[in-house]
DNA sequence: AGCAAAGTTGGCAGAGTGCCAATAAGACAT
DNA sequence: ATGTCTTATTGGCACTCTGCCAACTTTGCT
């Protein structure tokens, strides 16, 4: 900043002279901050990454990131959030009557084809490599999970999500678990072929919901469970 | 601990003067500090935990964690590694000739009871609350899925586990991430009896190796997959 | 007791974080 | 255009934390 000589000072006439830096929408830097600081945090891990390097990245001062996101984490926080504002499982549109079969092959189709348009950044955010995760952050994934075990429960039957059995929803989650797993499995680990993972995916839910989830209900004899 | 300036003997006899620090050996004071470490990595995040806390709650200088286990970092994933000395996985000893469902039952139980005996330990290694994690951090995690992977094969026939067909090695493992989320649904939201997370973890197997596994196969068509 | 080996300490240098008062860019009224 | 006002943005200060190392202390051994 020093350098700039005194012929600057004349920015009272006419001649507009070129500014120093460019003032953004409050929105748009917000975006840009956070834009960067995905990028870089996908890229190396959280404590090896500094506000500086950030700052630098953006081409702002490292103070700004503060005066828009707080502390570090409260920024690390809003890229882990960003990341999650696409869906985590395979989730159906809805049912309107049709077999369950036709329902998740679709479903899984759709979710395979998010994963291809979004490769890295979902393995960044749920997969094996990227993002640092700790329980705040498993938090956040957790609740994205848990809309997408809404939507699974909605597609099996016509319960309101919100009242659906304790079982059910937990066998839900459980698929989720293993969708992610055999989701890593064909992007990262290439085990799998895209067939092989849609296989996987649909005769996987299906057999839940037909063999696994009555185990599980008859299992509850005792119980009050319902 | 904290408790060794307690038992300081008051009077400075004529004899030897009380030493100021206990000096152990080697692998027990690495030990010690360890375990000061896993528990308040446990408790509080990453990077709020700070090596002077470590050090004051072993009561021990800074300098000796360095000295001992390198930078932070590296006792934070010594801390992970301790952790991953169990089990991660539903795992069977062997199938000497008995029936599959004998088998995974039996495995499924020892699981259970692994859980019971180690849910703290356990939800703070794989679980959502507890240890941060982060690409390396996951490479350790993802071993000891890998090789209770190789259990499961070796389980199911008698393959070498080293040369199991891919999908089969990728359906284990998607396994591993539904048996994952279903524990967690047991030991800590509780949306499952033992009885019906047993049903689950027992009767999913079977379901993935007898149904969806062969459609997975059946799937790779064009491939020369056997 | 004296010596050597190894455990342990304490402090220093550098880096990173959080914060805030001052500054400057852009919008708006005059 | 010019002055004024709002607020986005900067730059630097105070503090904490990490990594490291030389010196010191304890313990085992002769």
């Amino acid at each position: 900043m020093a350098s700039a000589p005194a012929e600057r000072r004349a920015a009272t006439d006419s001649a507009v002279a070129e500014p120093r830096w460019q003032r953004l929408e409050h929105d748009e830097r917000r975006a840009q901050i956070l834009a960067c600081a995905r990028r870089l945090f996908s890229e190396r891990k959280y404590d090896s990454v500094s506000t500086t390097d950030i700052a630098r990245e953006a081409g702002v001062a490292r103070g700004l990131l503060h005066h828009y996101f707080g502390t570090k984490r409260d920024l690390y926080l809003e890229v882990v959030r960003s990341l999650m504002r696409m869906p985590s499982n395979p989730v159906p549109l809805q049912s309107p009557g049709r077999g369950l079969e036709v329902v998740i092959s679709e479903s899984v189709e759709r979710w395979l084809q998010m994963l291809e348009r979004n490769r890295g950044t979902w393995l960044a955010a749920i997969g094996g490599r990227g993002l640092g995760r700790d329980a705040e952050v498993e938090a956040i994934l957790d609740e994205a999970r848990e809309r997408a075990a809404d939507r699974l429960i909605e597609a099996v039957q016509s319960y309101e999500a919100s009242q659906a059995p304790a079982e059910l929803r937990a066998a839900m989650r459980s698929y989720s678990g293993f969708a992610e797993a055999a989701s890593v499995e064909w992007l990262e680990r290439r085990r799998l072929t895209r067939e092989q993972v849609k296989a996987l995916l649909t005769q996987g839910f299906l057999s839940i919901i037909r063999d696994v989830l009555p185990a599980v209900q008859s299992a509850s004899d005792g119980a009050a469970s319902r």
